[in-house]
DNA sequence: ATAGGAAATTATCTTTTGTTAATCTGTGCC
DNA sequence: GGCACAGATTAACAAAAGATAATTTCCTAT
């Protein structure tokens, strides 16, 4: 479960709520406890959730025509996030969610949770927080791949993400920045004869 | 202005909506027209600002160590846009915004229109919804790179937004796509060699 | 109609990445 | 300890992209 520091940060990080309004949320919310390896939303199903990550790792990938996974997002701790394909284009993932460690997660119906959320106007703060706060990630993530190359991207990743990306393998890392993990190794040997 | 037909089609859109709560919105709005080239947001400037596009295209752009122009992002029509560095991270902006062609804007500025979208509950759902949309737009853009190659992007574009490319030079296209513009040059011979 | 300029293409060469397969390394398990 | 296995590295070659410069095409202003 969510501990009392954390509701307390929340509190205090949108005035509009009471512990009331968090307590509704709860209300609705299921928790659930996955173990390292196990599917959390398997592709093409649908899963209309809004989920909290309370605790652990969550690696989406996908499994590509030559049956290689390319990891496409990782989400941890304190971290909202939904399959898009199904909540917003009501259509089955093309992704697999899949826990890398042992994790938790507090989970809501979306559709619940948005009739909640519209119904009552101490939400519109925080719920357009978290969902601009997914917009940044993502708009700063298509401008890495535009504007470094791999290499810079790999850097960028290491110097703001070390704490998670020490957490999950090489090979994870190199998808999610758009080259093969053979790749990534070229990358990692050039900048360590470099520092040398 | 934005004409009747768009305003009827907002308010079927968003059923929480009246026309005036439309009205105050626009009593927020200051007009503002553009000349093809025109600047509309200077790099290193502040712009707290929330714009709706109502007609023409704005480029999205940064120019680099070597002088060369990156095309981050276009806009065109009833698309609403921020510069996320001045209205997200409250620091100046390293892009230009710029007129492609003749542009009418409706611009808000995000402060005062964050206070009017908290503290009414009606504004909530539609708010929701172009968050929304631009979080899936960037979403999507993000997994075109991870799991595509430069020309399937290239298709994928041409195939989705046809219109708007024609609209723009080759070389806009090329940075935004995350290659140069030589490269999408050779992409495109490739292509027409064998569709022959 | 034509001259100037920007955009696009082509050419050449270098660098990087992809692909495939082999090898090395570390870790858990019996 | 040693075996099995996944992950990482290395090697070798092919394919693609970057960089730079020259050339061609297209558009626009006069």
């Amino acid at each position: 479960m969510i501990d009392e520091e954390k509701i307390a940060f929340y509190l205090s990080k949108f005035k509009t709520l009471q512990l009331s309004d968090l307590f509704a949320i709860f209300q609705l919310a299921k928790m659930r406890k996955l173990s390292a390896g196990d599917v959390y939303i398997k592709d093409g199903t649908t899963h209309r959730k809004l989920t909290y990550l309370v605790k652990g790792l969550i690696r989406v990938y996908n499994v590509n025509d030559s049956g290689e996974e390319i990891t496409i997002q990782l989400y941890w701790e304190d971290q909202f996030f939904a399959s898009r394909h199904n909540v917003i284009l009501h259509q089955p993932s093309p992704y697999i969610f899949q826990a890398v460690e042992d994790t938790e997660l507090l989970e809501v119906d979306y559709d619940e949770m948005q009739a909640l959320l519209d119904a009552n106007p101490q939400y519109s703060g925080p719920r357009n927080y978290f969902t601009l706060q997914m917009l940044t990630d993502s708009m700063e993530r298509v401008e890495s791949f535009i504007l470094l190359s791999p290499e810079e991207r790999y850097l960028k990743l290491l110097n703001e993400k070390q704490d998670i990306m020490s957490r999950v393998p090489d090979k994870y890392i190199a998808t999610m920045l758009g080259i093969t993990p053979v790749s990534l190794s070229r990358i990692r040997k050039r900048i360590a004869s470099r520092h040398k």
